[in-house]
DNA sequence: CTGTTAGCGCTTTCAA
DNA sequence: TTGAAAGCGCTAACAG
């Protein structure tokens, strides 16, 4: 069962290799007469391209790739992802791309990762689903001008081609809403530390406690991963306090589902003695109970954007190096009611 | 910026380019002192080879192809094939494989995609995340004897490489336990028709229902697509009916969500009016109100011995035509418990 | 509109 | 242990 090659096309059809390689890449100037006479000839004999020697030759992949952070097991957990993986898979296919999920091996980093898949030509451009504070990828991808898309946002430069919401302000939002409610101990549960989302959500909720002239509590913010058993985990150390807080804003679903847990076991009341209040508003938010207040930072929406702005990238050359902006949207639950 | 090549750094190491690839591939007759020469230039130049070079000479790929089922955009949503995602891409990275996600483009039909994928030599081989009955996407790799996995069953063919439940016995078990309760009236919510899965499952009901002498009731049979929707959509027929079921097994977490949506807005409860029974055991059965006990399947797990089996069968070249099977395990939950 | 001719960057005999 | 040379299957000037 040997391969069919273009060649084997071409010998067949009575016409030259490149006649063959025109019709497959649907070049204009060719005759309609041998054009079908090719198609012919290529259904016939179950001919279909290689197209590891078509990125050999003309340098493009149709592949875009899609780093997972480091620690990739527990990311895949997390709704946000796999809502954005859903995003950016719609548009890629759209456009005919298909989607390399490179995931970090042990003992190597993962800028060697984004080494491999971009020196070594595995991919046309790049989506990061997160950054962190001086993150060496961005700094990497960025000097060496390679095209790529972050869902999220970066401190450093000011070229980089992103798409984020406006977290800062939504966790400000977040923060007063709860202030209004009457809470005055409120605490912040973040996830790791050096990401620029956390930063942003932890600015603005510092923001909104000063300017309603609360004192920021430093017990009250405390962080790990972003995973269930930290929330949880974290929750227990905020009820060991001398005076705990009666509200806590949680930077993810998945971590507040782990504080609610702890809450109940503690025999403490959500919302009435301790609000909870979360963000990316997946569906674990909606069917938790009692139900968690949360944002909804449109994750699909998120990488659907990262794609498209990706392929601008890819086709224009342009530099598409601009900051777009997603809205976000309070969802109000009953973890922040009180009926 | 040029690309540093293979050859670039033959000749800064004053070596042939052949010797150059053996270091690269790590050929064990090579002289350390040669070695150690070239790998410091390789260093210095920051040459990493491109793959797609490589893949096109020695017809080797290091990627195995993901494909999601027909009308992709759904399928995403659904923890399970997260889960099995995570249980690939483990193992996978472990292997220093890349994932290719694959999804459907409008217009096309899966078969085409798979046809591009591996004559196109884009992948090693591939896991299929789901099957149906007459499944032409089996039947064709089967008939080339592409490299692939299932993760579930085939009905038609004794040896393909693949690994499930016993979704039959599963389902079985979790309808003998709700008539064990003393339900007479249940009711069996599928999802796509097709899907081998439902099949199995259904049957593993139907048995349940017949060792137990109670009659198969055919309107309390209905099924739709594996989404939130559908369930609430559905459960609103069943509870149409003059003789509504006291108990109702729901082939999917998602779909449960839906129906237990509906019920309470009949204002039934739940379990005491109708008991609810679902499978997956994603973190939704258990975050659900009330708590929903669902099939443990174990989607990790069918993720990484669907990969180890392709890698097997990539590596030893020996056909693994075998199926494994995975266990299951009923996490009860307050959806069926009277208390 | 079509064919000829070089490669793309790497691997792999084969010979030394 | 190393090098020379052919070739993986396709594309892209260039020429006609």
């Amino acid at each position: 069962m040997k391969n069919v090659t273009l060649k084997d096309v071409a010998k067949k059809a009575g016409v030259s290799p490149s006649t063959v390689s025109r019709v497959v890449s649907d070049d204009s100037r060719i005759s309609e007469r041998t054009k079908k006479k090719v198609l012919e000839v290529m259904k016939e004999l179950g001919y279909y391209p290689n197209s590891i020697a078509r990125s050999l030759a003309n340098n493009k992949t149709n592949t875009i790739g899609v780093i997972m952070p480091y620690g990739s097991e527990d990311i895949f957990m997390n709704p946000f992802f796999q809502e954005s993986l859903r995003g950016i898979s719609l548009v890629a296919s759209k456009n005919c791309y298909d989607i390399l999920i490179s995931t970090s091996r042990k003992n190597e980093d993962e800028i060697d990762i984004l080494k491999c898949l971009i020196k070594g030509k595995k991919v046309d451009g790049l989506i990061l689903t997160r950054s962190n504070e001086n993150d060496e990828s961005i700094k990497y991808l960025r000097e060496n001008k390679v095209p790529f898309v972050l869902i999220g946002s970066c401190l450093e430069y000011d070229d980089i081609p992103s798409v984020d919401n406006d977290n800062k302000k939504a966790s400000y939002e977040l923060t007063s809403l709860l202030i209004k409610k009457g809470r005055k101990n409120i605490a912040f549960i973040g996830g790791e530390l050096h990401s620029v989302v956390i930063k942003n959500r932890f600015e603005g909720y510092k923001k909104a406690l000063s300017d309603n002239n609360l004192e920021f509590n430093e017990n009250y913010f405390i962080s790990d991963k972003f995973l269930e058993e930290s929330g949880y985990k974290l929750t227990g150390e905020l009820l060991k306090l001398k005076n705990i807080p009666d509200a806590i804003i949680v930077s993810d679903d998945l971590m507040s589902l782990g504080a609610m847990k702890k809450i109940k076991e503690e025999k403490y009341r959500v919302p009435q003695d301790i609000m909870l209040a979360s963000f990316n508003n997946s569906f674990l938010a909606k069917y938790a109970n009692p139900s968690i207040t949360s944002i909804d930072i449109n994750s699909l929406e998120l990488g659907k954007i990262a794609c498209k702005k990706l392929f601008n990238i890819l086709k224009n050359k342009k530099n598409e190096n601009s900051k777009e902006i997603v809205e976000y949207k309070i969802i109000e639950r009953e973890s922040t009611k009180l009926i």
